[in-house]
DNA sequence: AGACAATCATTGACTAGTCAATTTTAGGGC
DNA sequence: GCCCTAAAATTGACTAGTCAATGATTGTCT
């Protein structure tokens, strides 16, 4: 017996003004939207031709700028790389790419849509604009025109990361 | 011989606004700068403590609640449970914290800062708030003003997942 | 020509986070 | 008491992304 009836113990979250009870706020924020979001542009990518999101990203990048090598997606799509590497792989063994090694320069890899990755890009591109759509859609005019700004100035204070060593 | 001089090829960046090139901006702008956030704090934390991210969170927490289980740490850090309990084993073998049985139901694991753990996250705190700060003064009173209801809009945007099945 | 440095790609190891299945325990009918 | 359901935690498999090391190739310098 004893010992209370439990009744689904709850914890309040802390309120974000006020007493700051974390410093994990802004950063912890965006950590959960982006998050939500990667979790949502999973499941429509997954229903809509079965893409990661890398993989789109690379297929959306070949679709407007046509023959591309490795350094060229990963320095405009924000990849890694490495990852760039194997999502090459990985959509080459679908036949959604060709593969081709630079005739003057053979570290390159050119990649290219086959027909079959440009048709599968044509149908999802639309759910994926729809999706982006409805997102900005969700803020004014006013918050639209400062998400960028925002996003931007963020990115530059975390890029200097002269932090000093720990005080103690 | 032959086949050009190549100067190390050069992609441009497509202009954001005008063609839409991509669909992926606003979404791929947040996952950058979430990226690059979460790479500082993992430098920062590295440095001050040998902490990761998620254990950081759950030090924090743990050091302004007091007590907590893993669902209730889970709840307000946004983890899931799953992290939190491979989080909870490796603090508890660092002895950062100490985690007890709960007496009246014994699904529940209680965890609390050990001595050791209060005193690194006493030192880590100041380092961590600093960054946040810093942060945040790289936007203006606006747009601070704004930022957080900016990221609640598309939280809540980016889970209606209401997207139709493929149209062809 | 030979040595050297830089570049592109590849690979492996790692962190952050999610999802699903399973285990253990507890509580509610009956 | 027994059966069923649900909750808390744990575990394993997976995605997204980063970092470092390596290999192959190329251009440059002497």
């Amino acid at each position: 017996m004893v010992q209370r009836a439990r009744p689904t113990q709850v914890y309040a979250l802390p309120e974000p003004e006020g007493g700051r009870p974390l410093q994990l706020f802004l950063t912890y924020r965006l950590a959960a939207l982006n998050a939500r979001l990667n979790r949502q542009a999973s499941v429509v990518l997954r229903r809509s031709g079965g893409l990661k999101i890398p993989e789109w990203r690379v297929i959306a990048l070949l679709a407007t700028h046509g023959v591309m090598n490795g350094r060229g997606i990963g320095a405009i799509a924000g990849l890694d790389a490495g990852l760039v590497s194997r999502t090459f792989r990985a959509l080459e063994q679908r036949g959604l790419i060709a593969l081709r090694r630079d005739e003057g320069d053979r570290r390159i890899a050119h990649a290219a849509l086959t027909e079959h990755g440009r048709s599968l890009f044509l149908s999802v591109r639309p759910v994926m604009a729809a999706r982006q759509d409805r997102l900005l859609a969700a803020l004014t005019a006013d918050e639209r025109a400062l998400v960028f700004r925002i996003i931007d100035k963020l990115a530059i204070a975390a890029d200097d990361v002269s932090v000093p060593e720990v005080p103690t």
